[in-house]
DNA sequence: CAGTATCCAGACCGATACTG
DNA sequence: CAGTATCGGTCTGGATACTG
C-alpha cells in the first residue's frame, strides 16, 4: 500500500516540499517544472486519503488552501529520510 | 531512483522473500500467487542491477540459479522494516 | 528449472480547457 | 487561486507460448 505513495511519480516531491514549509498548491506547482494540476491535485488527494497530510481550507476571497504533515506524515519522511541516505550510500559505489 | 525498487508491483514482495531463505526463481514464484516469470524477472534483473541481491549461477543440470542479498540489500531491507512498522501503525488507525 | 518473446488491457501521466 | 473533466499517448504488467 505505502507503494502506491512512493510509487507514483512526484508523490515525494510533494511531500518534500509540504515538509519544508510550501504549503499551498501554488506554490508547490511553481516549485515543480512539469508537474501539472491535475496530477499534483491527484496526489494531494491520495497523501490525505493515506493520512500523511492534512488540509486545511481559509475561507477567503480568493480562497487559501493549505497542506500540512500529519503526525504520521512525519513519521514517513523519517523512511523518505533512510531512503536519500541510501540512495547517497549507493551511488558512492 | 529506488522508487524503482519500492515503486513497482512484486519488488518488495520478492526482497522479502529472498530474505527468508527462499532464493531460488521457482520457489519465489510458487509463492506469489499471480506472479509470473516474466515479471519475475524483470524484477529480478532491476534488483541484481542496483545490487540489492546477487545472482549465483550453479552449472548442473538441470540449471539452478540463487538470488542472495548484497551487503547493500541488508541495509536496504531495514527501510522495508521501517515501512511495514508504518503500514501497521497506519491501519490500526 | 531458468529464462525470453509477443500480444494486449489497463493504469498512469501530460495537455488542455473549464468551473467556483 | 484552487480544483475538475476529458482526451490521448506511453509504459507496466498479465497471459501465453516457447527455448536452453
Amino acid at each position: 500500500m505505502i507503494e502506491n505513495i512512493i510509487g507514483c511519480k512526484w508523490s515525494l516531491t510533494v511531500i518534500d516540499l509540504i515538509r519544508r514549509g510550501i504549503k499551498r498548491p501554488g506554490a508547490i506547482q511553481r516549485e515543480v517544472e512539469g508537474l501539472t494540476t491535475k496530477v499534483l491535485n491527484e496526489r494531494l488527494r491520495k497523501l490525505v486519503r493515506f493520512e500523511i497530510v492534512e488540509k486545511t481550507i481559509y475561507p477567503e476571497n480568493p480562497p487559501r488552501v493549505e497542506y500540512n504533515l500529519t503526525r504520521f506524515g512525519n513519521e514517513f519522511i523519517t523512511i523518505l529520510d533512510s531512503i536519500e541516505e541510501l540512495e547517497r550510500r549507493f551511488s558512492e559505489n
